[in-house]
DNA sequence: CGGTATCCATAAGGATACTG
DNA sequence: CAGTATCCTTATGGATACCG
């Protein structure tokens, strides 16, 4: 029986996978605006260096959700866009925009609650900094 | 409109973060069954070190996804269970699931594709090993 | 323009001995 | 039983110079 608990969630660490990381989301968030430029991409994504961008634009090709057309003009000229399966993937996510929406407050408090029992056990007083 | 794109994303990638990492799933699903023991949790995550275990129970809590109930019993028994908001979220990933058992196959193919004119295009033949 | 290559800092994760 | 502490390895990410 516990083995099946690594199974059954299996499916959805491997959906994860393809769209952990810092970036992905962020990536697949901009391109979802039809066909867009590598330097499109790095300005609208705020914080991003140039080599993450190329990093994540691979991953993300490799895995089928994002097209790459190169046009082999000078200077070139390379897009991208989602796939259908990446457009599809996007919807699933807007049910976890909502529940994160829903709770952003109560995960917000949650934490506040959590580090002032945590810093007020030790000493007597609760120590004033925020753990982290 | 380029700041919009992160803003956009930004609940997702909140949501994400918190469950992010390579066990935080994991231990939701395990947990989902009812209260469980620190040990139990240990014995069903396949490959889960007690260091991780540890750590992500306590993330995962400290983001009100978790209760810990400790009896104050010898020895001592520890009881972890997901709260309503974590249930909340366990069937919104739901929707993720389902879109990645439909397209796993895709994937799985979108990759040997990839890989394939990947190692194609430099040398003459197609190397045989696979990038990685 | 659209990347690669390189170097470096930090964070994540694993193994495991020890403890109340 | 349910952790904590410690040490170590690897993965992730940032900055940026360089190139076709």
């Amino acid at each position: 029986m516990s083995e099946e608990v690594t199974a059954e969630a299996c499916p959805l660490v491997e959906v994860l996978d393809h769209v952990a990381g810092k970036w992905s989301i962020s990536i697949l968030v901009a391109a979802a605006r039809g066909p867009v430029r590598f330097t499109e991409l790095e300005r609208s994504i705020e914080g991003i260096s140039r080599r993450m961008l190329t990093l994540n634009l691979r991953k993300l090709e490799r895995d089928g959700l994002l097209t790459r057309t190169v046009h082999p003009t000078v200077p070139p000229k390379v897009e991208y866009d989602l796939t259908a399966m990446a457009r599809e993937l996007y919807s699933s996510l807007t049910g976890l925009m909502e529940w994160a929406e829903r709770h952003r407050g109560a995960i917000t408090r949650a934490r506040a609650a959590y580090d002032a029992t945590a810093s007020a056990e030790p000493s007597g007083q609760p120590s004033p900094q925020p753990v982290h």
